[in-house]
RNA sequence: GCAUCUUUAGCUCAGCUGGCAGAGCAACUGACUCUUAAUCAGUGGGUCCGGGGUUCGAAUCCCCGAAGAUGUACCA
């Protein structure tokens, strides 16, 4: 039977069901409760005996002739259906008959312990809400000690993710990710709005793109007649804020960069990034780490968990280490005593390629990516980066090399950014040329020079700290989910079936 | 981008060295007033991911392509 002829049997049920003068799609439902209100204290309700109108779907249906049981679902929880033709009536019991799996309905009735003991409730009355066209595939689940058995889940990785909603009615735990993501990204901004932040929203689509090194998105603007890019980070206008007279600003929202998609990359991404004028990289660390613990302890309730195959114990002391110690530590030669010759052989002699231009602080750079980053696992503060990687962020104060700048390291992946910001405009200037030249030589990755920013930062801006969080990564953590695709609602997917 | 693996009924899957395309659930028909993976009896359902090739004969072997997963590279 083809798809088409499970749909052509619906439509005749349909029709029978207009047949009986009844719109399947009424206008107007009637719930006075939902189903969890129920579960609160079951014997009250039942001693009560009040009758209640719920709404929900019809997710199974067990009918022996004259009776027949059904079980109704709301986003609050099941309760099992007992409906008997003597109960409804003859003309009631037809349109019961007539109703699917997949089916929105309101059952009116009483709760009540069938004879085996299950809370239900003892319909009085149900109506149709929607007509279910297209059968759900067909889940079944079994509790046994507790524990509830699933039996010809929804599996297909591909499927769940381009039939999210399949994927989330029919898979609770999958549900229960996106109900976890919503509390930590709540749970955030009310952290920050407590530390006196106020949250913004700035262009999605700009004249220019910076913030980051990243391949961006073009679009086009029809009435302009200019091209527009794609955000690929916040940070260069929510510093215009800073500039502006704001002192604590964040913004939660959506980046975009084209390039490669894999476990932990998506082209669209959700960012967090917040600037707090007259604060510094410690305030900075201070912040994202009471932060994470926060949403640990708060959202999560545990300390440890499993992680791209790592135990990760968020709620331990956090190492702030430079990034020359780090190197030192493994492979066990002081990079920053040593010249740029030296590296660079030393390099060679690894086989580890260096891109166009690299000088010392790249070098470093390569030689932690390499060798350190996938080794830390704790929580990490990574600082004192290398400043020709680090055009946004101030230079270390004595150490003209280095620039005052962490990253978070959890489980060998980066989960967040954070400078002492730059804001001497003219050094500011000479980094973005540096860059450019970069571009020259064909880094298409490095940054652009954004003039409208530089003139910004000429007016002055305060000494702040600044961080970023990639949120979709936390979520993948603290939900402890190895692919981005399963925090992402939507996963982009190729045009396929 | 490269490598490996996967793709068979609505869902979950089996299908051996090439020989009539299978199961469970779902669907449909019938029985059934306390079931709950309801049960019992019966019925129908396929672009075997797409295209080409080898062969008397291909879901199965070969080639090209698509989508997905994983790894790797690039990349936050």
């Amino acid at each position: 039977m083809s798809e088409n002829q499970f749909i052509k049997l619906r439509k005749e049920k349909l029709a029978k069901i207009r047949a009986l003068g009844i719109d399947p799609y009424p206008v107007e439902s009637g719930r006075t409760h939902k189903v969890a209100d129920l579960f609160e204290d079951r014997q009250t309700w039942v001693d009560r005996a009040e009758s209640i109108t719920l709404a929900g779907r019809l997710v199974a249906m067990r009918r022996q002739g004259k009776l027949g049981f059904g079980n109704l679902e709301d986003d609050s929880g099941k309760i099992q259906l007992y409906v008997s033709k003597s109960e409804i009536g003859e003309e009631n019991y037809e349109l019961f008959k007539l109703c699917d799996a997949g089916d929105f309905i309101e059952a009116t009735g009483i709760p009540f312990f069938t004879n085996s003991g299950e809370y239900s409730i003892r319909c009085s009355k149900i109506r149709l809400l929607c007509k279910n066209i297209r059968p759900l595939p067909a889940v079944k689940e079994r509790v046994e000690n507790g524990k509830t058995i699933r039996y010809d889940e929804f599996s297909d990785i591909e499927l769940r993710y381009r039939k999210r909603y399949l994927d989330l009615l029919l898979n609770p735990e999958h549900r229960k990710v996106f109900k976890l993501r919503s509390q930590i990204i709540r749970e955030i901004r009310s952290y920050l709005n407590d530390r006196g932040y106020m949250e913004v929203e700035t262009p999605i689509l700009q004249p220019l793109y910076g913030g980051a090194n990243a391949r961006p998105f073009i679009t086009h603007h029809n009435t302009l007649d200019v091209d527009l890019y794609l955000r690929i980070a916040l940070e260069l206008y929510l510093k215009r804020l800073i500039v502006g007279g704001f002192e604590r600003v964040y913004e939660i929202g959506k980046n975009f960069r084209n390039e490669g998609m894999d476990r932990t990359h998506n082209p669209e991404f959700t960012m967090l990034e917040s600037y707090e004028a007259y604060s510094d990289l410690r305030g900075m660390m201070d912040l994202v780490e009471g932060m994470i613990k926060h949403l640990a302890k708060n959202v999560i309730g545990k300390g440890e968990y499993i992680y791209q195959g790592h135990k990760v114990n968020l709620l331990g002391e956090w190492r702030r280490a430079g990034m020359a110690e780090l190197v030192q530590e493994k492979i066990g030669v002081d990079v920053l005593g040593e010249s740029e010759e030296n590296l660079i052989a030393l390099c060679k002699e690894y086989e580890l390629e260096l891109p166009v231009g690299a000088a010392k602080g790249k070098i470093i750079a390569v030689l932690f990516e390499n060798f350190v980053e996938h080794t830390l696992i704790q929580p990490t503060f990574v600082c004192d980066f290398p400043k020709e990687i680090s055009p946004l962020a101030k230079a270390k104060p004595g150490d003209p090399l280095l620039a005052d700048r962490f990253e978070l390291i959890i489980a060998g992946g980066e989960f967040a950014n954070a400078f002492s910001e730059l804001n001497d405009p003219l050094d500011q200037r000479e980094r973005l040329e540096a860059q450019a030249a970069l571009r020259d030589l064909g880094d298409d990755e490095a940054n652009v020079v954004d003039e409208d920013f530089l003139e910004a930062l000429e007016y002055g801006m305060p000494p702040m700290g600044g961080q970023g969080i990639g949120v979709d990564r936390l979520v993948m953590l603290l939900t402890e989910n190895d692919s981005i695709k399963e925090v992402i609602l939507f996963p982009q997917m190729k045009p396929g079936i």
